[in-house]
DNA sequence: ATCAATACCTATCAGTTCTAGGTATCGAGA
DNA sequence: TCTCGATACCTAGAACTGATAGGTATTGAT
């Protein structure tokens, strides 16, 4: 990051995560295959980095976590705070002026070579 | 990289030099300035940055380069090539690709929880 | 004479994602 | 019964890349 340049895709993962998690809670697994399936298989995050992003997540107050029996199985489901609804907001505005500013270059005719 | 996954916005930096240099030659230090104009500030890059970037995509063949002097002063014209322009193409349609299948879940109501 | 702007460069740090494993349970099918 | 795929969790280390922080040299303005 710093305070010049907004890390650009990085925090997409945790910017998908926070947002999956505003419609409910949600355990890891789950996250992992609604990030595959619904953005038709072009993003698939492995556990190997959702499960970190969570943890980082739920160490940082942003969701909470609660272990849960469903099935016979062991879950781990995670829910929004406020400050992770926070935190989204953020990520969704810093989102959104990053992929606008590329945007911008990708269509602008604004340069013109004068040699 | 990865075959499952599109590297996400790695490679902001390579589309945005590979773009600016569709609309003409450009050198280096015009390219930082015209990256940060462009983007309202929103995207910053270094000459740290650029100039790394500008040296891989002359050496993958990307984009040709040509020193010349203007008003005493040397400069390295970077144009592009058309591999550079495949690339180009190939990195926008990714960028497209990638950006979309966020955007799905950021707006995207698919998940509810059943808990 | 100094200092900001121009114009180039590279080495190293820092941060993240990806890979590649590992454990354990459940249910279906051979 | 035994196996194997799916479920469900986890972590360590590799790999990549952008960011930082320097460095050199010239021009032109103060």
């Amino acid at each position: 990051m710093a305070a010049t340049n907004p890390s650009f895709m990085n925090g997409v993962p945790e910017l998908l995560v926070l947002r999956l998690l505003r419609n409910g809670e949600m355990y890891g697994y789950q996250i992992v295959q609604a990030i595959r399936d619904e953005t038709g298989e072009v993003v698939n995050l492995g556990e190997g980095v959702v499960y970190p992003v969570l943890h980082a997540l739920e160490k940082s107050g942003a969701i909470t976590a609660q272990r849960r029996a469903v099935n016979g199985r062991s879950r781990i489901y995670y829910a929004l705070s406020p400050a992770g609804a926070s935190r989204l907001t953020e990520l969704t505005d810093l989102w959104a002026r990053v992929t606008g500013a590329v945007q911008q270059v990708l269509v602008g005719d604004a340069h013109v070579s004068l040699v």
